[in-house]
DNA sequence: ATATATTATATCGTGCACGATATAGTTGTG
DNA sequence: CACAACTATATCGTGCACGATATAATATAT
C-alpha cells in the first residue's frame, strides 16, 4: 500500500477518459511527423500550414491568413517575418488600404510547393491506420470546430 | 482574373483536404477553452495534464509523468518547477536511485483536484456537440494514437 | 469637418514544445 | 575493479501560441 491514493479519482479527471488529452497529443504527434519532412525544406509545421493557404490564396492580406489558421497577428506576423527573411514571400503595405499588409509568393516560395506535393502520402504510408478510421475523424473535427469556434466566441 | 492562380492546387495540399489541419486547430481551440476556466485557479493546460497524471500517480518519478504525457523533460522540467514554486508538488531525488527525481502532492495541490472537478462538465456545456460524435472521436484518436507512436519511433 | 468607433497589423511578456546536447548516477561486462 | 553502455534528468536555443496592449489608417456619426 502507498499510502496515499486509497481515494478515488473522479473519472472526469481521469486521463483516459478525457477527449482533450488525446487530441493534444494527437497533435503534437503529427507536427512532429511533418516536421521530420519539414525540416530539409527548412520550413516548421505552423509555416507550412500558413505556405499552403497562400499557395490557395496568394496575394492576400494577412487577415486572410489569420481568418484561415485560426491564429493571430501576435503569432502570423513573426512567422511571416521569417518565412519573408528565407525569401519565400513579400510583405508589402496595399497602396489602397495602408492598414493591410498584402501577402505575395515568390518564385522560391511558389516552387517550394512542388517539393512539399509528396509530404501527405509519405506520412500516410508511415502511419498506419485504418484509411477508413482517418476519413472518418476529419469528418467528425470537421463538424466539432464550428462548435468550437461558437463556445470560443460567447462571453 | 487575378494575374495569378488559374494554376490548379494539387487536392493533397489542399488545407480543407488534411487531416492534419483540423487536428491542430481543434487541439489549439481546446487548450483556449480549457485556459480560460483554468487561468483563475493559476493552471496553463499543460499544466493541467500534468496535474491529472500526478492526482493519479503520485508520488511518482518524472519519467512516469513523460511516459504518460508523452511531454520530454526538456518540456516537464521548468513546468514542474513553476508547480512546484506555486506549492503544488514537491521534487526530491530518490535516495535509493538519485538520477530519479520524485514528485509529491501538496495538500495545496491534491485539493486543487476538486476545484478541477467540474471544469470538464462545464466546457461540454459549453461546446455544442452530438455526444456520440465526442465519444466516436475519442475512439478513432485512442486507435490513431498508437499508429502515430509507432510511426515516429521507427527511423 | 471633427470626434468616435472600427479595423488591420504590430509589440510585449510568459509559457510551452522540441531538437540537440550535457551530466551525473547506475548497470553490465570483461 | 575498471570502463563502457545505459538511464534519468537538466540545459540551451529557436519558434510557436496567445492574452493584453498599442498604433496607425479608415469608416461612421454627429
Amino acid at each position: 500500500m502507498s499510502g496515499v491514493a486509497t481515494e478515488v479519482i473522479p473519472p472526469q479527471l481521469q486521463l483516459d477518459s478525457q477527449l482533450c488529452f488525446p487530441l493534444y497529443a494527437a497533435s503534437r504527434m503529427i507536427t512532429r511527423l511533418y516536421q521530420d519532412k519539414l525540416g530539409p525544406l527548412g520550413l516548421t509545421y505552423p509555416q507550412y500550414i500558413v505556405m499552403m493557404v497562400l499557395w490557395e490564396s496568394a496575394p492576400c492580406a494577412v487577415k486572410t491568413v489569420s481568418a484561415r489558421t485560426l491564429l493571430n497577428t501576435n503569432t502570423l506576423t513573426p512567422l511571416l517575418k521569417r518565412l519573408e527573411q528565407q525569401g519565400l514571400i513579400s510583405r508589402q503595405r496595399d497602396s489602397v488600404d495602408e492598414r493591410v499588409v498584402v501577402l505575395h509568393l515568390t518564385d522560391a516560395g511558389r516552387s517550394l510547393r512542388d517539393e512539399c506535393e509528396c509530404i501527405p502520402s509519405a506520412l500516410l504510408n508511415k502511419v498506419v491506420a485504418e484509411e477508413d478510421d482517418l476519413l472518418q475523424l476529419k469528418q467528425l473535427l470537421g463538424r466539432l470546430l464550428p462548435a468550437l469556434k461558437a463556445g470560443l466566441e460567447e462571453d
